[in-house]
RNA sequence: GGUGACGUGACCGAGUGGCUAGGUAGAGGUCUGCAAAACCUCCUACAGCGGUUCGAAUCCGCUCGUCACCUCCA
């Protein structure tokens, strides 16, 4: 299976080729959302962007096992807090189940990612469908030494672990000395800890933590970081392809998935490839939960957010999103989005001709055309030139995909090769130029990389509705005037719709048949 | 303080040591009953200052500015 598809990789900082651990099969964990508030546009940047990126990786041919989890337990308020779950807070405050919580805002979530045109993972694990899988790699990383338990409570030994010449920080090059230099060690609630770095991987419980689980050590409930280890673990297996998130989770999440994976004896980065996509920004600033500076995907959708104008659609998103590299940042505003939706129109008006272009290219005038091209001297009357000219705009579209996954220059591309299929539109003649094949070849490119790729849909602008009784008007008239092939024309072309046009006292109505 | 990233034209946003990014907006034109779409042409660039080089927006240094991670965050 050769093809050029190169990844940036976190870990070596660089460009690679990319090459399954086991081809044709490819394992790719995307780390999910935490379910205990609405998702914001952010959230959003990576399963659209892994989306893509499974989506061509099938495309090449290979099998994608696709994996993105559902953190619903483990994350804590903060390190001060004595370990309430920001989910049981929440169905504490609300007055019902923790799993309502998460499985509401799941819900949502994944409403939303699928309406941004994201093809739903192969799996879609829950931590807390996960605990024994986690209290068994917390049991193993305990046997081998990389871990210790205070009063019900375990901890990753990091000093440990990196004395053993695991490199810890080896993801995000951080440096222990330097962490511990300058880590926070005035924080409540750490007296456990032997040092500032060491993580949590299980929690004991106090009285008012409503998700908890027994275990060999307490009634507690998971660390922040165990999920991903114990779930890509259990579905791709002790190392995998490729594991991806958003740059915000390099440090620490991902480093401590690591150091998890690599402390149960497995001395692996966990997956080859670590790829982090940037951050979304609203007037330069770093979009999040935080900083309170978040647009939720619904808002965007609806237009209630006040940082934006209107409302966008998904695939307005969604092409917004792909219009720039998935490494840089991407700053929100509403000029972008307007000219993200005419960009995205322009693609889909594009889907429109190529039907059209092949049927105008088998013509006979233009078949005609094509053979009576004028000879030049030395230059046979052939479409060779216009057919290399057309292939070289496909491929360049294939070779923004491939590098690096650089969507931003795979629509540059695309929208050159639209440019000349326009062109043909416009002067259908010139469809002499290129052969019958290399245009077939061309719009199937375009299709694919459009709709199959980049996933971007075509999103109905009209209602149905409205055309119907725009119809209707044109029938009344027709009536009216007793012109009757077109009330005819009308009543046929609409049965064949599954429409009978119905003519009451009180008026032109329409039902659907019940043919 | 430590680590890292970035500063491209009106806006968004790619990129490479010398060859058009692209989208949106703007100007002119073709087409057109009007309009739209489309096509053609044009327009405003590479933060600043040095250095390397035949040649740098692209490499190096410094300055200024912005941002991210080091605490939950995609």
């Amino acid at each position: 299976m050769q093809h050029p598809l190169s990844l940036y990789n976190t870990l070596t900082r660089q460009k690679a080729p990319f090459e399954p651990l086991n081809a044709p099969f490819v394992g790719v964990y995307l780390c999910g959302p935490t379910v205990y508030n609405e998702a914001h546009v952010g959230n959003a940047r990576g399963p659209v962007v892994f989306d893509v990126l499974t989506r061509y990786l099938r495309f090449l041919g290979y099998t994608v096992r696709y994996v993105r989890n559902i953190t619903d337990v483990g994350h804590l308020e903060g390190d001060a807090d004595e370990g309430e779950d920001k989910i049981g807070k929440i169905a504490r405050a609300r007055k019902v189940e923790p799993m309502e919580v998460a499985e509401g805002y799941t819900n949502l979530y994944q409403s939303h990612v699928e309406a941004l045109g994201c093809l739903p993972p192969d799996i879609t694990p829950r931590a807390s469908g996960h605990i024994i899988e986690q209290i068994q790699m917390i049991e193993e990383i305990i046997r081998n030494g990389f871990a210790y338990e205070v009063n019900g409570s375990v901890y990753f030994d990091v000093p440990a672990y990196n004395a053993a010449g695991r490199g810890y920080g080896k993801l995000s090059n951080r440096v222990v000395e330097e962490l511990l230099a300058g880590s926070r060690d005035n924080l409540a609630g750490q007296e456990e800890k032997r040092s500032p770095l060491d993580f949590a991987l299980w929690k004991r419980a106090d009285e008012r933590h409503i998700m908890r689980w027994p275990s060999p050590w307490s009634d507690g409930f998971p660390g922040w970081h165990l999920e991903c280890s114990a779930m890509s673990r259990k579905y791709l297996g002790d190392e995998f392809d490729i594991h991806g998130g958003g740059l915000d989770l390099m440090f620490p999440h991902h480093e401590c998935e690591i150091a998890q994976s690599q402390a149960c004896n497995h001395p692996t980065n966990e997956a080859r490839v670590w790829m982090h996509n940037n951050m979304i920004t609203v007037n330069g600033q770093k979009m999040s939960k935080s900083v309170g500076n978040f647009i939720t995907i619904s808002q965007l959708f609806e237009g209630t957010n006040t940082t934006l104008a209107q409302a966008y659609s998904p695939m307005t998103a969604r092409f917004f999103l792909l219009q720039a590299h998935y490494r840089s940042t991407v700053d929100i505003t509403d000029e972008g989005l307007q000219a993200a939706r005419k960009g995205y129109r322009k693609l889909m008006n594009g889907l429109r001709l190529l039907d059209k272009l092949n049927e105008a290219s088998l013509s006979s005038e233009v078949i005609k055309a094509r053979t009576v091209q004028p000879m030049t001297e030395g230059q046979a009357p052939d479409t060779t030139k216009g057919d290399a000219e057309l292939r070289k705009l496909v491929a360049d579209c294939f070779a923004g995909l491939n590098d690096d996954l650089n969507t931003a220059k795979a629509i540059a591309s695309l929208f050159n090769l639209l440019r000349k299929l326009n062109g043909f539109f416009a002067n259908l003649t010139t469809l002499a130029t290129v052969s019958a094949a290399a245009l077939q070849e061309a719009t199937e490119a375009y299709r694919t990389l459009v709709t199959d790729i980049l996933g971007l849909v075509d999103e109905p602008r009209a209602k149905a509705e409205d055309l119907l009784r725009l119809t209707l008007e044109f029938y009344q008239e027709a009536k009216v005037t007793k012109a009757y092939d077109k009330v005819d024309q009308i009543r046929a072309a609409l049965k064949e719709q599954g429409i009978v046009v119905k003519d009451t006292k009180a008026g032109i109505d329409w039902a659907y048949s019940e043919d």
